[in-house]
DNA sequence: CCACTTACATACGTGGCGTATGTCAATGAG
DNA sequence: CTCATTGACATACGCCACGTATGTAAGTGG
């Protein structure tokens, strides 16, 4: 009987939705170039014909897993630094879940090494735009606190998210990742207090 | 007369070098995976026969056009840090002219954007080891020296070189480069300056 | 001078992507 | 209820690109 009498929009989604995993599962483990559309439609039980209509092409697909991982990091991030006590803890503690977060392979694989290939420049993404926008926001609000020193908030957004990030690459490409990740996060942690104005505690 | 008749391994050198121009090109222009292996090496006047043979296949060439890259990064790198008076001072300079160096088209593409892509975390390819262990240098120099804080060299580094990257990465796709730059450059300096031992003038 | 190696070119097979076309079920109007 | 229409897929086809197997001519050492 297969019960396959649902409305037909709720059908669709689900069909997008299977695409979606199987892709991630393929690209997350095989990379994007290597990913074939006929092995991994044929996992989610459909073919390629699905997959053209709903997506385009193969890097709409890949647009569109991209889009779902990055929507859960941001999630995980709002969530860390809404828990954190104080606003400069909850920014470190912000930071420093990118810095872990960067160490699963298929974030690694999807969204720090595809990614950029396929899709181009990472900052032009809309959402990480709004990570950055994110972590802006902290800045500005810190500046205004007397917290932290007079700089251009964006530009210091911009680099220490990128000093998350390539610490996350050396991270999980190390051999011991534990260790390195201490080491990390200790450096980070470093950097960040620079930024605070001269005395100030590090809450 | 084509004076085809010089010693061989001049005439391989040439082959290799001509195969690896036509690629760099191909590769900075249309990104690697667009790049097709046919036209490019026709455009150098020679087959796929001679590619597969010199390089074993489309990476390896890639891995070589790659190397010739970091190559010339890194003695441009070098000769800048040799230039300036004092070591902090040349340790901002070889940073900020990585910043700049990562606005070239050609860097971008294959450097930051194919290179992660086709060979995987770019802290693991032999050069940019040797770049960051340059950097790692001037930080262990500049500790002994008493000037800045006593952090984990490597980590830091690593930290460091993450931050230029991706300022390089805004700068390059903003609106207003120029002025974008210019903002980067001064939230770099006081990313660093940072680091600085409390009271030490920024030479 | 000859056997052998080497540096390429040519020919071929395979696989993957995109498109054009076909089909069947769901929806809405009358 | 019925029929026309739309939309969600599947199927079939062509093309291009990569890799490999094979061929060839020139250079090299004995």
């Amino acid at each position: 009987m297969k019960a396959a009498h649902k409305p037909r929009s709720e059908m669709i989604a689900e069909t997008r939705a299977k695409l979606i995993a199987a892709a991630r599962r393929a690209f997350a483990t095989t990379g994007y170039a290597n990913a074939s559309m006929d092995d991994f439609t044929a996992e989610a039980g459909l073919t390629r014909g699905a997959l053209y209509h709903h997506f385009g092409d193969k890097k709409g697909l890949f647009e569109a897993v991209l889009a779902q991982i990055d929507q859960e990091m941001c999630v995980r991030l709002n969530e860390i630094s809404a828990r954190a006590k104080t606003r400069w803890q909850g920014f470190l503690d912000e930071n420093i879940a990118y810095v872990e977060m960067a160490l699963e392979p298929e974030i690694q694989r999807i969204v720090l090494r595809d990614g950029p290939a396929v899709l181009g420049d990472p900052a032009q993404w809309p959402n990480a735009n709004a990570c950055i926008s994110a972590i802006t926001a902290n800045l500005v609000a810190l500046k205004a606190e007397g917290l932290v020193r007079d700089i251009d908030a964006e530009a210091m957004a911009r680099l220490i998210s990128g000093a998350s990030l390539y610490a996350a690459q050396w991270i999980a490409n190390s051999e011991d990742p534990g260790a390195t990740s201490i080491k990390a996060v200790k450096a980070f942690r470093a950097l960040m207090e620079g930024l605070l104005v001269a005395g100030k505690p590090a809450s």
